[in-house]
DNA sequence: AAAAAAT
């Protein structure tokens, strides 16, 4: 185990030695350096004098649907470059875009109220775009909360300045948040503080304020980080972000730029969004426009910082939304190549935030290069689901799926539901069936292109096709008001998938409704589900405790690859056991064991004397090369 | 084995 700890000190110095290059003996919270000196919006100006704040293209609101999509972004008062820019732009302040505020000489200069924005921004009062908190909302408060690490903060117990920024405490009202939620009470002194997060909490939980909240308050507060010297050449034509949000899936991050974009109303802060599927030009437009908070799926972003277009070196902040998602196999050499080959500040300068309801225990070891001292804050067991949801699980064979399924739609209300298949195919398939049906239907994976992708979802919140038939591109993230139902027509073979699953439902304190098929085609699942159940307070059928019981002497045992139907290795690998968090026991404040998302204190000393609490080692070979775990097989 | 994410 010393050998072990010696090996992650090692890791973090030589982590804390790239980026820009400064490596600190002592530690100072981010939010106390880089603080702008003087030089910053002393120039107040616009460096793009002439340029058309007018002209949004096209792009985002014929291609968009429903959304409300103008970056609100004006033309170039992103100026804070020091000396390099007083040459350019008259250095004097044309006419302000409505609800852009201005960072000038180390002040908060917000913009005055705007009701035309304000309408688009949070609706009428009889169509708030934001949904609103259901009855169980007070909940929330029963469940317990663990927070450790160092120097845990008190938590905040309501929206007030301080310590929140004035400016943000009022556009969160005009959002109607009334009252944080348990991730947010905790997030907003932790990110306050300087320190680094990563974030457990059940979904429909706040976990999207919990971060916007925090980051948006305290650039409010503290301005934007200067240029570092070490910096690539200017060009006009680069954006320097002060924060950085990524998600998985193109339709979260437009998500989380809307929220943005409510939440920086009037202020400095000019959130943008790039992701892939989507006209670039447009894109790279909306940023030269100005881009201090970005939101960006992974491929995009890469694009664009090869393309010259974004630098990262000015970020303070970085955000990895659905955390486990984004450093599981398929994206985390992606991230990794953003965050420690690009020119974003290392780990030592700038704070870093993970939040995921599921955040399995190799995950979190992966997740630790990218993270300094952190506090792990867990809200509920991690990966645990809402009580919110009733969930049902029937028996149903592959050949019965479709008939059970239209007597499960002719018997819904009036609330919308979506259906998860396992199968891009069958989520095309289904959709066409039910259309036939009669049932008005619509798809949404990844084969489809943006446009198709977008018009499905907006067809579908808009109520103008109230089903939608949806791969693992919709699991996570969505926060789709009055989705009363989710099917999960195919079971997926990873407790935790099901978990953001079913948590398109029962959000914000409303309930909603789970059904799943299940038959012996999902005997792998089939622990992790009776496991989850019972956890959750929901029924577990007579036939699941049987499998279950059944499973646990048959092929519970991976080892070796040795299950039915050779199921190798795969991403289920932390399903074994060995290696990363014990076994799979679901365990309510027991730290001795964990499920597959780690337990309640599994990872409970943030930064790496967390370590020390496990007595299961690691026996995996790859132990200090994480990146080695891509060639595991 | 599938899905997602740049073109």
């Amino acid at each position: 185990m010393a050998d072990i700890t010696q090996q992650m000190n090692n890791l973090s110095v030589e982590q804390g030695s790239q980026g820009n290059g400064s490596s600190r003996s002592q530690y100072v919270p981010p939010h106390l350096r880089n603080r702008p000196s003087g030089g910053n919006g002393s120039f107040g100006g616009n460096r793009r004098g002439g340029f058309n704040n007018n002209s949004f293209g096209g792009y985002d609101n014929n291609r968009r649907g429903g959304y409300s999509n103008n970056n609100n972004s004006f033309g170039g008062y992103n100026n804070r470059r020091g000396g390099f820019n007083n040459s350019r732009g008259s250095g004097r302040y044309n006419t302000p875009k409505p609800g852009v505020g201005r960072w000038v000489d180390g002040k908060h200069e917000p913009a005055e109220r705007n009701d035309r924005l304000e309408k688009e921004l949070y609706g009428v009062d009889d169509e708030p775009t934001t949904q609103s908190s259901g009855i169980n909302f007070d909940n929330y408060d029963d469940i317990p909360v663990e927070a450790s690490g160092e120097g845990v903060p008190e938590p905040i117990t309501a929206f007030t300045a301080p310590p929140l920024d004035p400016l943000l405490v009022e556009n969160v009202k005009l959002s109607r948040f009334t009252k944080p939620t348990p991730v947010q009470k905790y997030s907003v002194p932790i990110v306050a503080a300087g320190r680094d997060l990563m974030a457990c909490a059940q979904t429909g939980s706040g976990k999207t304020g919990g971060f916007l909240f925090p980051v948006l308050s305290e650039s409010y507060m503290n301005g934007p980080a200067s240029v570092p010297e070490t910096a690539g050449a200017f060009s006009s034509h680069k954006v320097y972000p002060t924060a950085l949000v990524m998600a998985p899936t193109r339709e979260l991050v437009s998500q989380i730029f809307d929220e943005a974009k409510k939440f920086s109303y009037r202020s400095w802060v000019r959130p943008s969004v790039v992701y892939g599927g989507a006209d670039i030009g447009g894109q790279i437009r909306n940023l030269e426009r100005g881009c201090d908070l970005l939101v960006a799926t992974p491929g995009r972003l890469k694009d664009l910082l090869e393309r010259g277009r974004v630098s990262l070196a000015n970020i303070k902040y970085l955000v990895l939304d659905e955390a486990d998602r984004m450093l599981d196999m398929g994206f985390e050499p992606q991230i990794r190549h953003i965050v420690q080959e690009c020119d974003m500040p290392g780990v030592e300068d700038r704070q870093t935030l993970m939040f995921s309801a599921t955040f399995p225990k190799e995950i979190q070891y992966l997740a630790r290069d990218f993270l300094k001292e952190y506090i792990f804050l867990s809200v509920g067991r991690v990966g645990s689901t809402s009580e919110n949801i009733t969930q049902k699980i029937l028996y149903v064979e592959d050949e019965e799926k479709k008939s059970v399924l239209l007597d499960l739609l002719s018997a819904n209300d009036n609330g919308l539901t979506i259906i998860f298949t396992e199968t891009k195919r069958m989520a095309d398939n289904l959709a066409d069936f039910l259309y036939d049906q009669g049932f008005p239907a619509t798809a949404i994976h990844g084969d489809r292109s943006q446009y198709e992708r977008e018009k499905a979802l907006a067809a579908f919140k808009t109520g103008s096709a109230p089903i939608l038939v949806a791969t693992a591109v919709a699991a996570r993230g969505l926060d789709i008001p009055n989705v009363s139902h989710i099917v999960n027509f195919d079971l997926p073979s990873d407790i935790d998938d099901y978990v953001h699953r079913i948590g398109r439902t029962g959000r914000a304190g409303n309930i909603g409704i789970a059904t799943a098929f299940f038959n012996r085609n999902n005997k792998n699942i089939v622990k992790g589900l009776v496991d989850l159940l019972t956890e959750a307070n929901q029924e577990v059928p007579d036939f699941l405790s049987k499998i279950a019981r059944e499973s646990a002497f048959g092929g519970k045992s991976m080892r070796g690859g040795s299950t039915r139907g050779g199921r190798g290795p795969s991403r289920d690998f932390r399903k074994q056991g060995g290696g990363f968090g014990g076994s799979s026991s679901s365990n309510w404040g027991n730290s001795s064991s964990s499920s597959s998302s780690g337990g309640w204190g599994a990872s409970n000393n943030g930064g790496y004397s967390g370590y020390s609490g496990r007595s299961n080692g690691y026996s995996s070979s790859n132990y200090g090369n994480p990146s080695a775990s891509n060639s595991w097989w």
